[in-house]
RNA sequence: CGGGGCGUGGCUCAGCCUGGUUAGAGCGCCUGGUUCGGGACCAGGAGGUCGGUGGUUCAAAUCCACUCGCCCCGACCA
């Protein structure tokens, strides 16, 4: 193509609105422009990059007998209370309502529609398993869109959807995508790692997110750098260093001491002069409308995950300011679970075995020490604790590190959720009816370009990979204006067309300084700039990442150029 | 939803505190010319209801109120 011919808006200064790298590179580069929070236009560029993204996803869906299909992303109310997602998913759902006041919704993921159409077709195990997916927008009213195109309103994801006969089944349909995912985000260049995640309003038992490191990321990571143990922090489980001074020894009974104006854990701390392990942090929980007690070391945080799978709860919140009044008598830092009987009081596995330690009393400004979990009140030992950087791994004891990631797929094994809550079964050999297991797998394909912008870029501008960049190659005479550059420059240019290579001519009348700042902000992995050595026959060769650049003969550089696109293939 | 910040030509910003000629700069854009290996130079030119509404005032980009939009932190989140 002649980027002449082309809008490719790019900005010689960084819009404001910018402050994540990957989104900078965006606007500047001209790949997208903001509609509205979380909304954004893709422009020709980027809409060349999501196809060659989507591109590899559907031959790699393909590839383990996935069958693509297109769901509406208009959807029924009907469906989603008969899964009751229609309120588990609060205001993060769009809603709307038709000329007959019925009311509708913007999918968010299509479980629900997808066990719709199976429930009315399948019968019979003998027309499973199958694999069913889309490349659709998804629509999600996220209460704080941020980062460019990391978290958006609107997005495209490509959602698949499993169904066997039974967990053997469903253990090889996971598997095939687990291999399928690796597939391709080693295809798009990506570097990313596979964790242990936790399967949220998703339901179901087991899942592994794929994420890239990146500051730019949301969600912690622990990992093990010995052993590769890696999780999600909401699900890690580490051990946690010990406590940083030993317990008072001896069969001690709670005694109360006054602590005026003392609310936090770091201010006992001080009061005390006893360190925050010495502490036991008391937390109360609404699970469902019921209050709970979690009870933690001092300097350890609460996994809301955690605690809300030990309580099966649907829905986990802080209680309020009153329901602490009225259910303890005291406020929120003077709470302790001494004598506590009108809630359950669970506690992390840290405080098992530990003894007389420091609480609150229930009463405000005043403390108890010498409280000792087992003997001064009874509590249930659970994992409740979220992991944390510097935390020993439970497999090898090395320490773990905390990455912040971004999630770029995530794969779930559902089991029954949904062909429970909707009527999804089918017969057996026996004929007996069973009900389908279900697995449910996400890919977000912007994710994909902006965490590989997040990757690869320098001072210059962006550096994609090869098999997602908008265009394989730029032919850039330096002087249009000199016949033969301008001819050399065309020969290569039609040669690489005949190679079947995804190039560009830059025949912009412009002076080269900015038509290389342009291919370079971009992020074309090649360019042959065609400059005063092409009257003596010899064009120069660039790599955009690694800056790597020699002298090539004119007749040759297109075969060069199709050589290095087809190995970079086989980079990663 | 709580806290903070910002809305002035396409982009980046100044002017606002302390109201007062015709609202500015750089970049970009248009025309002509000179240039041509890392965002050229000269000359001329176009382009702005100062986010919106209401108020105070002889006078509002500037002060006040409300409102809309955008960004960041937190809460939240598959």
């Amino acid at each position: 193509m002649l980027w002449s011919k082309l809008f490719i808006p790019t900005l010689r200064e960084t819009p404001a609105e910018a402050d994540v790298v990957s989104h900078q590179l965006l606007l500047r580069a001209g790949y997208i422009r903001q509609l509205s929070t979380g909304i954004y236009s893709y422009l020709f560029l980027a809409q060349r990059s999501l196809l060659k993204i989507i591109g590899i996803v559907r031959e790699e869906m393909d590839a383990i007998g996935a069958q693509e299909m297109l769901l509406p992303a208009l959807n029924p109310a009907e469906l989603w209370k008969e899964s009751g997602r229609w309120e588990v998913m609060g205001d993060n759902m769009f809603r709307l309502k038709d000329r007959f006041h019925r009311d509708l919704c913007l999918g968010m993921t299509h479980e629900e529609v997808m066990t719709s159409i199976a429930r009315g077709e399948l019968r019979s195990y003998r027309q499973l398993p199958q694999i069913w997916y889309q490349i659709q927008t998804k629509f999600r009213d996220e209460p704080r869109p941020k980062s460019g195109l990391l978290r958006v309103r609107q997005f495209i994801m490509k959602d698949s959807y499993s169904f066997d006969v039974d967990p053997a089944g469903l253990d090889v349909s996971y598997d095939k995508h687990h291999r399928a995912y690796c597939r391709i985000f080693d295809r798009c260049g990506l570097d990313y790692m596979v964790v242990e995640a936790h399967s949220g309003a998703m339901g179901g038992s087991q899942s592994h997110e794929f994420m890239v490191v990146s500051d730019a990321g949301e969600d912690l990571v622990v990992r093990c750098a010995n052993c590769g143990y890696a999780a999600n922090l909401e699900k890690a489980v580490t051990a946690p260093a010990p406590p940083a001074a030993a317990d008072p020894e001896g069969n001690l009974e709670p005694e109360e001491f006054h602590t005026p104006g003392r609310k936090t854990i770091a201010e006992v701390a001080a009061f005390t002069s006893l360190p925050e392990s010495s502490q036991i942090k008391s937390l109360v929980m609404v699970a469902d409308g019921k209050p709970a007690l979690a009870l933690l070391r001092g300097d350890h945080a609460l996994s809301e995950t955690k605690l809300q799978g030990v309580l099966g709860a649907a829905e986990l919140r802080p209680a309020h300011p009153a329901e602490i009044g009225e259910w303890f008598g005291a406020e929120a830092g003077s709470l302790g679970p001494v004598g506590v009987m009108n809630m359950r009081i669970l506690a992390d596995r840290a405080l098992d075995g530990r003894r007389n330690m420091i609480c609150g009393a229930n009463r405000d400004d005043y403390h108890l020490r010498n409280v000792t979990p087992g003997e001064d009140f009874r509590p249930e030992f659970h994992d409740l604790r979220q992991a944390a950087g510097g935390d020993s791994c439970v497999n090898c004891a090395a320490p773990v590190e905390a990455l912040k990631t971004v999630e770029i797929g995530h794969i779930f094994k559902l089991g029954y959720k949904y062909s429970h809550s909707m009527g999804l079964n089918v017969l057996t050999e026996e004929g007996k009816e069973i009900p389908v297991i279900m697995g449910s797998y996400g890919i977000g394909i912007e994710r994909i370009l902006s965490a590989a912008m997040e990757l690869f870029h320098d001072a210059d501008g962006a550096a994609l990979p090869v098999s997602i960049a908008p265009f394989e190659a730029v032919v850039t005479p330096v002087n249009k204006a000199d016949a033969t550059q301008w001819k050399v420059a065309l020969d290569i240019y039609e040669a690489c067309r005949s190679f079947g290579l995804d190039v560009l001519l830059d025949d912009r009348d412009e002076r080269p300084g900015v038509k290389f700042k342009d291919a370079d902000l971009i992020g074309i992995p090649y360019r042959v700039t065609v400059g005063k050595k092409a009257a003596g026959g010899k064009v120069e060769f660039l790599e955009r990442r690694s800056s790597r650049v020699r002298d090539v003969d004119a007749g040759d550089a297109a075969a060069f150029v199709a050589e290095s696109v087809r190995s970079s293939r086989h980079d990663r």
